[in-house]
DNA sequence: TTATTTTGTTAGTATAATCTAACTTGTTAG
DNA sequence: CTAACAAGTTAGATTATACTAACAAAATAA
């Protein structure tokens, strides 16, 4: 059996290393506050149970059991917060704090039937793939808005990482998933966009925001 | 804060009160398979939070504050059974295992929303009245089959306690809350009643059934 | 290349929730 | 009424998950 506070250290570990392969017991330490010598000795508990490969002073990686149990509750809390926007009529931005807390429910069925309900959908609210029952994650190649040139026009995909904060500014932005953005302008000095879409023509985002943003480029 | 195991043990002592207003270490024991030293350090620790009498010895008691915590939890187990029901398709006997874990989630909007779309239930599917918002348990006064007298009409309206093994015995005779039945025989060696419901003129349930079968009587 | 800082590890402590063994109190059957 | 049994309690051990303090290794800066 895998504890909740297992299944948390396994799912931070799962998204620290997503892009790089790898992380440190510090990255773990500070995404979830908690203090460098208790990460420690849990990544040694998690090795035994052959779900992290451990080295003394080698950064962390997944096994690929560890991967796929990791994949599996990240499918569950995204299959929530669809599940909670689509079915139950939260916005997006309540969702993660309630999906936080449903992820950890051990209960095949119920996901299931959420799965069912919602029409087997592949990504979330946000954009995010949502793994499927073997843990797989379909990988989508979008592209990060401040890594665009001028005069690309792209649809917004995904937010990652995303916070609430960050949610309900692009909804006072009125910028939501799909939404089709042209690039006027890029400042060399701070690195700010600015973009048009819908019926505002000029706004300006911040390299903090653009850096969040996945897109699809249109042309 | 409140963990979940503390909610189980109140929960545990509102259902074993809920008829003589005292229950002892050992029933809670028995009914959380916890062992009694356990239990007993556990009730002293809710007694210091203010949510259980104890004494030396003596039988246990909810506080007033301990009743409501108590039933507020009921009220999102109940909440949550019915929930799973009606909007999501699953069978009264294949609910209680996952109620029990979501009647932990901490979201007050989440429980405001189920609420919401469910219409504001009074009961859940097996009958048991919902605890409203200040853990307020409006308690109907039906009586037990096993009390009714011979010639009696009655309406099903609970299942109390429920286990699914009874709830599949329901279902296989098709014995549904608001099935009206006729009480045609009883048999004084062993208190099994016979009665008539919908095309069945003639189904002999035991007193081990009778006895969890909550009614109003029509006639 | 050495000194300093950051990161990782070990050792020991704390708290929550469980257990067993042993003892005490209360209840019940002769 | 007392002996035996059941229920309740106390004491001490165990496991999971956290912490702090101190030390070791690795990375970085001077």
């Amino acid at each position: 059996m895998i504890s909740q506070t297992e299944e948390n250290y396994l799912k931070a570990l799962y998204n620290l290393t997503y892009l790089k392969g790898e992380a440190t017991v510090n990255e773990i330490s500070k995404r979830l506050d908690i203090k460098m010598p208790t990460v420690n000795s849990m990544m040694k508990k998690l090795s035994e149970k052959g779900f992290v490969h451990y080295e003394s002073y080698k950064p962390l990686k997944l096994t690929e059991e560890g991967k796929k149990e990791a994949a599996l509750i990240i499918r569950k809390h995204r299959l929530t917060e669809m599940y909670l926007v689509e079915k139950m009529g939260f916005a997006w931005d309540e969702v993660h704090q309630i999906a936080e807390q449903i992820e950890h429910i051990h209960s095949p069925e119920f996901f299931t039937k959420m799965d069912q309900l919602l029409g087997y959908p592949t990504v979330d609210p946000h954009g995010s793939p949502i793994p499927d029952h073997n843990g797989v994650m379909r990988s989508e190649n979008y592209i990060f808005l401040d890594t665009c040139k001028i005069g690309n026009v792209v649809t917004l995909m995904a937010v990652q990482p995303s916070s609430k904060e960050l949610l309900q500014y692009l909804n006072s932005k009125n910028l939501e998933l799909g939404t089709t953005l042209t690039i006027h302008a890029i400042e060399p000095f701070d690195r700010s966009i600015t973009v048009s879409y819908d019926s505002r023509s000029a706004e300006v985002l911040s390299s903090k925001v653009t850096a969040t943003l996945l897109v699809r480029p249109i042309s």
